[in-house]
DNA sequence: TTGTACGCGTTATCAA
DNA sequence: TTGATAACGCGTACAA
């Protein structure tokens, strides 16, 4: 128990620095001591202890990812990625999960430094300039994932542009009256992806001739219920929407509830798109618009990495494809 | 950059031993030096550098925790309570998400190791023999969650009383054909919680002097997909359930939506129960079988600091109180 | 090609 | 109470 460099050296008859080259499969040693040491190492079941490589070799081989909200799927889906890309390339990935302003500042106090991380994929959060700030003071290398920030890697889809196909579906399909239901824009955890994607559906619409009144766009948190309500306060109104565009699935799958215990028909009295298209969309049946989010994690890592590793970062902004995934909670309206 | 306890000593006037002694707030310290190195501390804005730190305490503040399936809405709450109260202890947490046999052989090779991390957390997760004794050998902390093994810390809810609560209520609203859906018990990544649930309804049933045919059992992998195929299957038999017992809530969703698809009512047609009262559950209206989800990864890291720190594992099973959740799902069969 | 000695930054021991 | 010094285990110049 705590085999070190010395007792392989000892065993093998030789010092412990051609044991740290063996291990490191430096060139410069000989075949024969070579096979010697490789035997030693596996009779005593030797493993270099990973903390006095890293206190030597100045890297710590880990990568810490902060997410807010582990409680959402796509994100979920995203750390999977992450989590993949980082076991094949031999990094340990450790957790952050910031569910409040104070557990906020106190990741990025105490994370962003060099002895305790070697880079920091950071998921939905745009950083502030005060947080950038201390990580560019150390150059740290850090990569965003569905966050924005002009100075810095990331790896984002066009979430105007997914505003836009969910609308444009719509419109195409006859709808007038479409409606929105998205996140709040909270200041302390922004989540922009929410506003930008209204913001496409603003622009199709807007360039179909017409308008959304602001008794057709509802904002809540993020939880299903609460969409569910926002859902039912819209579809109650004097003049409801035909249609609702949400930005995620599971805000979808709240105003699919609201629908049904309207006892409204979908898609024949109202249509639905999500977005995201995690399994409960294809559960449901949902219209949504795909991302990659796994991908979006491999894709994160990867160019992590290949900064550490001193490639240079290339183009900051990495836009991934994103598509209509057309299913059975769209139609034509009924009127 | 890179400040190291050297330049604080220095800037303070005294040696590395007594700066030492401040950080780790021992008390044989004069009131005076201690404030001058606090100063010098401050000034030179240092922070220990922790891969020193774990080297030297031979102790690395780092907890691993295993889950297969980062897919599960569950499992995720279960790491959230992990991931809360590991914060709240000061260790940093790397998480290996197991989805596959050749990843779990892997993970339980590599990980368990002293020098790595000071204590493993496995969840959903039961071990094989070969792999404990290795973790055994080295005297490793373990806590499992909803994981079981005889001689292992765990901290567990009681899945034959959950399946006896379902089915009892199902009982008692007057339901004679009752039906199961749950998780392949698959060995390499047997999740054994599926099947005791079974047990547990199997008993319920048998105690009220009834059977449960074996067209009635339905088995297949976690997708809400694959779960609304064997609902699907199993109520357009002969003699079809009017009740439905699913081990998920998830899976109670696929049963929900292959209900919705033959046109059948719930609970008017068919009564339907989840497990685990995730988000979901309510949004859906299900009645389910409510379990401390993120209670149990609290728990969980509780057991395993303190066992850490040297207290006594105390009650090796843990059993955490389950109860049902009833809502809008389930109804007197219309028969 | 190989062995020795030093450095990585901290904690712990032991005199003073 | 305090400072010097030896671990902790590995990588790597440097010399042989």
């Amino acid at each position: 128990m705590g085999v070190t460099i010395s007792d392989v050296a000892r065993l093998a008859g030789v010092g412990r620095g051609t044991v740290s080259r063996v291990l490191n499969e430096r060139a410069n040693v000989d075949p024969r001591t070579r096979s010697r040491v490789l035997e030693a190492i596996a009779a005593l079941d030797f493993v270099p202890n990973p903390t006095a490589r890293r206190l030597s070799l100045r890297r710590t081989q880990t990568i810490a990812v902060i997410l807010p909200f582990l409680t959402r799927p796509s994100a979920v889906e995203r750390l999977r990625g992450v989590e993949a890309a980082l076991v094949r390339g031999g990094y340990d990935m450790i957790v952050f999960n910031v569910e409040t302003v104070e557990r906020r500042e106190a990741v990025f106090r105490d994370l962003p430094r060099r002895e305790r991380v070697d880079g920091l994929i950071i998921i939905s959060l745009s950083p502030h300039e005060t947080e950038l700030e201390r990580i560019g003071r150390i150059d740290l290398p850090v990569v965003l994932i569905d966050a924005h920030h002009r100075t810095l890697p990331r790896v984002v889809a066009d979430d105007v542009l997914g505003g836009r196909l969910a609308s444009r579906h719509l419109l195409a399909l006859g709808h007038r009256r479409i409606g929105f239901i998205g996140d709040i824009p909270r200041i302390p955890l922004a989540f922009t992806s929410s506003r930008l994607r209204l913001t496409g559906v603003r622009r199709e619409i807007t360039a179909a001739g017409l308008t959304i009144p602001a008794s057709l766009v509802a904002i809540g948190d993020h939880s299903p219920r609460r969409s569910t309500e926002l859902a039912t306060r819209m579809l109650t109104q004097r003049l409801p929407p035909t249609a609702i565009v949400c930005a995620s699935d599971t805000q979808a799958a709240g105003a699919l509830e609201a629908a049904n215990a309207l006892g409204m028909n979908v898609p024949g009295d109202l249509s639905v798109t999500g977005y995201d298209d995690i399994e409960l969309a294809d559960h449901l049946g949902l219209t949504t618009v795909r991302q990659p989010l796994f991908e979006s994690g491999v894709r994160a890592v990867e160019r992590l990495l290949g900064m550490i590793h001193g490639t240079p970062p290339g183009v900051l902004r990495e836009v991934q494809p994103i598509s209509l995934v057309v299913r059975r909670s769209t139609a034509p309206p009924s009127v």
